[in-house]
DNA sequence: TTGAAAGCGATACCAC
DNA sequence: GTGGTATCGCTTTCAA
């Protein structure tokens, strides 16, 4: 059987409550009675219980983490960094992937008191979420928020920035005739960054090439050269809305016997494993993960630890990546 | 204010007693009463304390997974598929990602009585968790264990099954001088598919090309595919650890024109991402990652359930997906 | 510095 | 069918 606290206040003479005392490092223990306290947890090899704890103190030093997917490098990398800071403060991360917004146990993640705050990771209809959590006042912090008009803790990337910095680099190059293949438009970060894009852009005094919208996969990326190729009229630079998407453009252009970037100048977005992995490497923009992980665990503690917040937003800039698939324009 | 339990009670003139065996459908509560209670639940927008349950019940339906890296397309689906399974039998999922064996809160998670249960996801020095499980008589379940000869319940693939398939698909097609570029030694699942490998080609009468050792990275399948090609000595076809060998040894391949698969042939393992987006697409053999997801689960929940285990093995078998990167040797 | 006792919010045994 | 009460294991006044 489990030892309670009451089997090692027995075990050394002494009261559960400086068993309690000791367990929680509030002073006033004399040094002696301390060592046996600790002696005994030794001894009955004692762990105090989670619940029991949760139940007296109020909460559970459980942080739920809401997401829709883990097959993306950026998500990846948040998750295991959140994981990480909490871990150093002391907490535990509980996870929820639901790809279906509706589905009952996201709802139960914040309708039990299980978790002491959420964070968000791009959710979409994150309104529905915020609602909620503002009523039962849940702190809670918003990661790649789709709508940045509610005032809500949130961290994230300025994909505006990232979309005019790639252009600006292909801009640099010398390219005028450049492409922007780019993602759903229902994203903010697909619209933000075509926006940055199409700015840098007019700035240069140019107008883009042509901008196609679709997914962010391979195969669209793959797609939309072949039927440039196809065509016969190609950009002789692309921005592409992901890593995936301008790995099949690269794809596609190799196939056709085409390098990159002497035939073509291509830049991706995210940084993913592949972007670094596969020849060419691929000039992209990488977004800080790690820190938007660690700041999000930081802005939610402190509104756990303060009672209240001042619904901070951090964000954090993107940074060029500068590899082999982009290059200087040779006519 | 949160309502508790007595706030309901009190709301619709019952005892407490009679609202919990509402609220956990024991029977014995007359429909009228049944009726308000719920009714009161509603208004008063009620729901049970989960430390509250975990205390009185005794478990928290909560199961902990731990695991080193969610950088893998096999264990992002299997964590996905653990955690919908557990959603449908009204568990939580506790994650802990954790490089380093020894930190500290991997420990806690089963130490403090958080978790009903544990599944330990190809976790390098899993025999250290395995002793402490057993110790503290927490349930729990393996996936893709190192050693298979402490009895433990565990789901795993059939590695030597897949290097075995790997191999007589390359020699179907005629190939004879074949190689197999792998991954590190100290997986059981490498040494598994190099004994496979090696035994099909045996029985085909052939020795192999080349066996070269490395890591599960692109980049290691790129760097022998050009020493191979530096040398002037290249087999026709290579059975590849994983998709991202394979992949590297395609981009290293095409890099000095060759393609695949007329000028070799590949076949990866685990069906990742890329293996079905970039072309050629890879043929590869697939591990089930949802059926070993809901195993793993079925397999704990029933340990639960029943108080004790048979310490049962579930074994898949993988499959060979056959796509566009192997063919035919031609002379 | 220490400890008795009162919660925290549920469940479960046992009368009625 | 229903409800009083002890209990789960810990924290937190409050007196001593």
């Amino acid at each position: 059987m489990k030892a309670s606290i009451y089997d090692v206040a027995r075990y050394c003479g002494l009261s559960v409550v400086t068993v309690s005392r000791v367990l929680n490092n509030t002073g006033n223990v004399r040094e002696k009675n301390r060592r046996k306290v600790l002696d005994a947890i030794e001894a009955l090899d004692y762990r105090p219980h989670a619940a029991a704890q949760s139940l007296a103190r109020g909460h559970t030093r459980i942080i739920g983490l809401m997401m829709t997917t883990l097959h993306d490098r950026f998500f990846e990398t948040v998750v295991n960094e959140i994981n990480r800071a909490l871990a150093r403060y002391g907490y535990f991360l509980a996870l929820s992937v639901s790809s279906d917004v509706r589905s009952r146990e996201t709802h139960d993640l914040m309708h039990e008191d299980r978790v002491d705050g959420l964070i968000l990771l791009s959710l979409p209809e994150e309104d529905r979420y915020v609602a909620q959590l503002k009523k039962r006042s849940i702190p809670f912090v918003l990661i790649d928020n789709q709508r940045r008009d509610h005032m809500v803790p949130s961290v994230l990337t300025d994909n505006y920035y990232g979309g005019y910095e790639a252009a600006k680099h292909l801009l640099s190059l010398g390219h005028t005739r450049i492409a922007h293949v780019c993602g759903p438009e229902y994203f903010l970060s697909t619209r933000e960054r075509k926006r940055g894009f199409l700015d840098a852009l007019r700035e240069g005094g140019l107008s883009p090439f042509a901008v196609v919208q679709g997914d962010y996969e391979i195969g669209f990326g793959y797609n939309t050269a072949k039927s440039w190729i196809r065509s016969g009229k190609l950009p002789t630079a692309v921005f592409a809305g992901d890593d995936y998407i301008a790995v099949g453009i690269v794809n596609a252009l190799a196939e056709e016997g085409m390098r990159v970037p002497e035939a073509m100048s291509v830049i991706g977005y995210d940084d993913q494993y592949i972007a670094s992995r596969l020849r060419p490497y691929l000039t992209t923009v990488r977004q800080p993960a790690e820190n938007i992980g660690q700041s999000s665990v930081e802005l939610l503690l402190k509104w756990i630890g303060a009672g209240s917040t001042a619904s901070v937003t951090v964000e954090w800039k993107p940074e060029l990546v500068i590899r082999e698939s982009t290059a200087v324009y040779k006519a």
